[in-house]
DNA sequence: AAAATAATTTAGATTTGTCTAAAATAATAT
DNA sequence: ATATTATTTTAGACAAATCTAAATTATTTT
């Protein structure tokens, strides 16, 4: 069955209002969307009846196993491109929801299956979330960015949100990898830099560029 | 200003009908989008309302100054992205056209900046049709596929459909580069092999493939 | 040049997605 | 437990893009 771009979206906002809390309200979505409560209930209606959804009047609503399935091959589509954005396209990985969110619309099965192969079946888009796979499955451990780790705690880096050799040499210059063990010393507000500490190396200074490519999971 | 899809594509459509013949007509549009005459007429007035057409009722239609631009943003991303579907993801240069019509209305002209320099400003896309800039300026003489080039008739290669390290490979060793002029000896039905004659060398075969990725301008 | 045919436009309807205002239901406060 | 407040749904309207059928204009034929 094929999909409008507004039952996308809302079954798109439905999908990230469920992963926290429960049962998702009118109100959320429409805030959401930045739409009107009574135009979200005329979706809501239309998608019960397509099957994406379990909804009855007053009581909240929840996506259907259907449902489900969209949301994660739309939200595997907006990462997908999101990461070729970034890691092909030269963008910032803070210009890019906006584009992604046009680009998530096309509808090719083919087109996403060839670029995820062209991106080499990358799991993390180039914010730390996990790219659900073709069959919705994806790494559950949340990974972020390592701007955004807590001082003091310890963290494994899980992912880089480029594969420029610019950045693979710098890592290998500070002996970053995949799998490092290391923690935020101090943060700088000046520059946003970071002081880090790798294992019992002694500790060293990075900046806000390096900083916002580096994806860890806390340990 | 920003424009539908429907709009974007009845513009496309008159713009590629003014290529043969001056002035345009509804049933002609009709035809090409596979729509009715009536709902044409309906479009036309909306677009003559945005500046995009010259518009009297009965008298055919043409593009304005506005619409031929527009026209040539939409070919201009149309045809890049035909181009990174080919030399990037690996379609077939007979498999891109559908997907290309949906990308083609994504609006970001940042995207296309940075995808025209990606793909390293392709003149041409698979197809061999030229590839505006960001002016709507474009090539002119129109180059073919070397399986349309008839028997016998001198023509200069002027463009590759891919940039494939294996690709380059093969025409380095048959010696066969842009400016290369050749002749189409005999087409062979049974394989779609071609044989040609480069300069005045032996003539020799080239299989259907190697056939499509080039381009060339007959002299 | 009048009649016949073809092309185009108009009028009015339909579908999709949205809205406002009012009504119905649920949640909260006293 | 009832009144008040908040949320959700319904009813009815609107804009965009399309359609069918009828009317209008242009073209072609004889």
């Amino acid at each position: 069955m094929q999909f409008s771009t507004s039952e996308e979206n809302h079954i798109k906002a439905i999908y990230h209002l469920q992963h926290t809390g429960d049962v998702v309200t009118t109100n959320e979505v429409a805030g959401r969307l930045q739409t009107k409560a009574a135009s979200v209930t005329d979706m809501l209606k239309k998608l019960k009846n397509k099957g994406l959804l379990n909804y009855e009047p007053y009581q909240g609503f929840t996506l259907s196993k259907e449902g489900k399935k969209l949301a994660l091959n739309i939200v595997r589509k907006h990462r997908l491109w999101e990461y070729f954005l970034v890691n092909h396209l030269q963008f910032g990985w803070d210009e890019v929801h906006e584009i992604a969110e046009e680009l998530e619309h096309i509808n090719s099965p083919l087109l996403i299956e060839k670029l995820d192969a062209f991106l080499q079946f990358p799991r993390f888009d180039p914010h730390g979330d996990p790219i659900p796979d073709s069959n919705g499955k994806m790494e559950i451990s949340k990974q972020v960015n390592l701007t955004d780790l807590d001082t003091d705690l310890k963290a494994e880096v899980s992912a880089v949100g480029s594969q420029s050799s610019e950045l693979l040499e710098l890592l290998r210059h500070k002996k970053i990898a995949i799998g490092t063990i290391l923690k935020v010393v101090k943060k700088f507000g000046f520059d946003n830099s970071i002081e880090i500490k790798v294992e019992k190396n002694a500790p060293f200074t990075i900046s806000q560029q390096l900083a916002q490519t580096l994806f860890v999971k806390p340990l």
